[in-house]
DNA sequence: TGCGTAAGCGGAACAGTGTTCCGTATAGTT
DNA sequence: AACTATACGGAACACTGTTCCGCTTACGCA
């Protein structure tokens, strides 16, 4: 659950994640769970626009409450992003422990591309110049690269897949495959997602 | 001016761009004339995601006016970008009339990013999944693409570009360059498009 | 254990959206 | 000139994000 990025620039926001940076008040440690579980639900179902209203009803909490942790809506959305980005990259050491390098590796972009399932309405949001939003691209790709690169050279080390594929090309790839969702085919990302890997196996 | 697309899908819309559908009140047509310029104005300096008042505002024309011809804000939206998509397009049989073979396809590409330049906002929209927006890209590809198209074989009729560029790609590239404008360089967007151009030149 | 207080809470109130409604004005016809 | 379908304007409505402030409570300290 806890994030493993190194530095959380200090003075951008001001909710606390994980670890206590000043004595945070237990009630108040709770709401802030509270509402990072109920956005991620309510994103995930209603897209990042769904109102701050539904978030702080289904967290049980009021409005003053949220805006006190996240002075901005769109420092709760991002609060949400880097959350699940850690979520996503911390399975890939569990899963590299858990099945053989390529099985890891398949199960692993299955789990991101069941990230960016929940990120409809983001990639709008990224692109929209608020500076909440500044360095998520930044943390995104400094913990999934480091992450599928692993993977991938633990399957290449086992001479599984090639070994000549860059991980932030594979991931940009995946991401782009994702992202484009609407009004295509329903499973159009999980057969190119699959055609990737197959293309990783092929030896040539 | 007038728009040049062969059907305009009935029922989808309600306000009438050029030729009348069914006699149109004098009054309305000069009112929907005033919202169109008005709202690419407002568009162009505020972005799509300008206040409908500032647009009413501009035309001089109450909110329900607007909505009498456009029952929704996309819909306005929709038609601005269309009145622009054919306007550009037209630039391009213009150009070749007054200019050489490649002077006229420099220029257009030109005028294409300039289009590009005041659409800040809407790349977003698009992806909405609003249903107002949905057969925008179709027209898009429907105008640009012969348009480019006739520019490149002029030139290379003259023998002055290669013949193996397909418009729809160049298109597509210049798009894509002319959209990622934010936190990059000031002249990012001139100095790709022309370095485009200059690859065409090369005749290797 | 009990107290004092800073930290935190809730939700009503505010400001700014898109959209609807309806009484009034008028273009085009007879 | 009179008549009426059409169109107009802008106040009012519903729904956003955000602020404000009186009340509550966790927690350090006697």
């Amino acid at each position: 659950m806890n994030s493993s990025a190194p530095s959380a620039e200090p003075g951008t926001a001001t909710a606390v994640d994980g670890a206590a940076d000043r004595r945070v008040r237990a009630d108040a440690q709770r709401n802030i769970d509270a509402l990072l579980t109920a956005a991620a639900e309510v994103f995930a179902e209603c897209g990042v626009d769904a109102p701050v209203r539904d978030i702080t009803k289904k967290a049980g909490v009021g409005t003053g409450t949220l805006y006190r942790h996240y002075p901005q809506r769109s420092d709760l959305v991002a609060a949400v992003y880097r959350h699940e980005v850690d979520a996503c990259a911390d399975a890939a050491a569990r899963f590299a422990e858990e099945y053989e390098p390529v099985e890891a590796l398949v199960r692993w972009l299955e789990r991101l591309q069941g990230f960016f399932a929940t990120k409809r309405g983001l990639a709008s949001a990224l692109h929209s110049g608020d500076p909440a939003y500044e360095n998520l691209p930044a943390h995104f790709r400094g913990r999934f690269v480091p992450a599928l690169s692993a993977l991938l050279d633990a399957a290449a080390e086992a001479g599984q897949i090639r070994k000549d594929v860059r991980p932030d090309e594979l991931l940009h790839a995946v991401a782009q495959i994702s992202m484009a969702a609407p009004m295509l085919d329903e499973g159009y990302v999980d057969r190119m997602t699959r055609l990737l890997v197959d293309g990783l196996r092929y030896s040539g």
